[in-house]
DNA sequence: TACGTTTTTATGTATGCACATATTGATGAG
DNA sequence: CTCATCAATATGTGCATACATAAAAACGTA
């Protein structure tokens, strides 16, 4: 019997998932090489190639040169965390938005800040305190920090409009940047902007970006309570 | 003047990448088409094909038939987490794993467990409560539920030596899955466990995963405070 | 003007070929 | 036996070409 020749690489992907999800190539085995695949297949040795590097990709083979491929023996589950504009985010769910500055000064910034943006301690940043509301609703408190040796601009810009990062995002480069989740405390001041009883479970997204020269923005968003960052697993 | 010609889809891409950083073409402009940028590279068409298809798939750029490539409006940050066996991330960072299996036992799930998982309310389900530590000091608390019907061998497994999570890896095609990410107050039974204070903030990972037919397991992670989780942004 | 139909066009993909590159394994000198 | 060298091999990539497909644009008819 001949497998059904698909003679596309998303054809050749699925039958190549198949035999790894019913263990015909079993977890740390080595699977046969492109040019045999596309033989059986009945296919280019490029289709075979495509099929098996996205798997690659998505972490559920591994590849090596001259090695071979072989089904990966942990595949590593990969969430996908998109990021999108608040307002974006807000008005996707069919609610109203609104954004209040509240707080805008130039001061040196906290330990963390310069920290993990590798800031030399006499830059000058712009700190910014705002919050984003969904219908009238505190949804998200928004403490930001931008280098204004990288984003001098910023000195000038009005933010009691447009948010900073709408701003920074049509105005700067942004060439990386991390992001780190936690579970804190909600801080005193916080509490007092967003209507919450102190110390109450917040989660707290960091995000810090880079230009293709110095560090652009640092920003902590405090979410209301129980609010859940909702992700597909892929693999 | 001419470019100088990359002739690999990486340069081609990284051609492209600084045009689109530098404003040359502009959020929402029409970029040339690959035929053009082929000629212009003095390349195949088929590389430049790749290098924007890998743009557009980490979402700096959309493409429609037809209509042509155009540079995204705003590029929607992707952030991806890994997640590993958590007895790896532990040994990653150079510490002792260690695992308890704290209990085991065939209870109807609680309501949010059906209800993720699209559970009949009759299902048999096995519950598994168990730490993870690192270097003998708790590091995750693992509150998982599983299936019996989707894995009806779970029920003779061990899960005393081997954690369910491996477990789970080499026995069962997992097709999909999500995770949900959130802060909570630490409960009473896992302040006991994990010797905190309850009502602690803690990050909470709940994911959930499905096989070919039916829902596999969902698993509630309750990480220790302070925990945070760490990624890199994309685009 | 308002419609369905056809043409045009940019991307999407498959193929066959060639060569690049990493890495294993065999070979041979010392 | 050890180490350097070289050949064999699987993946990585590029190119030219062809055809598929989606969708905008042009066209023609009512």
């Amino acid at each position: 019997m001949t497998i059904a020749s698909p003679n596309t690489w998303q054809g050749v992907q699925d039958e190549v998932l198949r035999r790894i999800r019913e263990r015909v190539w079993k977890p740390g085995d080595l699977i046969p090489n492109e040019a045999d695949l596309a033989a059986e297949f009945g296919c280019a040795r490029a289709t075979v190639n495509r099929a098996l590097r996205e798997l690659a990709e998505q972490g559920l083979v591994e590849r090596r040169r001259k090695s071979g491929t072989r089904v990966a023996l942990h595949p590593v589950g990969r969430a996908v965390i998109e990021i999108p504009v608040i307002r974006t985010e807000i008005e996707a769910a069919g609610q109203r938005y609104d954004y209040r500055l509240l707080l805008r000064e130039v001061t040196p910034p906290p330990g963390r800040v310069t920290y993990t943006l590798g800031l030399p301690d006499a830059t000058r940043v712009l700190h910014l305190l705002a919050v984003h509301l969904a219908d009238g609703v505190p949804f998200v408190l928004e403490d930001r920090w931008i280098n204004l040796a990288a984003v001098p601009q910023a000195d000038e810009a009005d933010f009691s409009v447009k948010s900073a990062n709408e701003w920074l995002l049509e105005t700067v480069p942004v060439v990386r940047g991390d992001l780190a989740i936690s579970a804190l405390p909600c801080p005193p001041d916080a509490a007092r902007v967003l209507e919450l009883t102190e110390g109450t479970p917040l989660l707290a997204l960091d995000r810090s970006t880079w230009g293709p020269d110095a560090p652009i923005t640092h920003v902590r968003l405090w979410h209301m309570p129980g609010h859940r960052l909702l992700t597909q697993i892929a693999g």
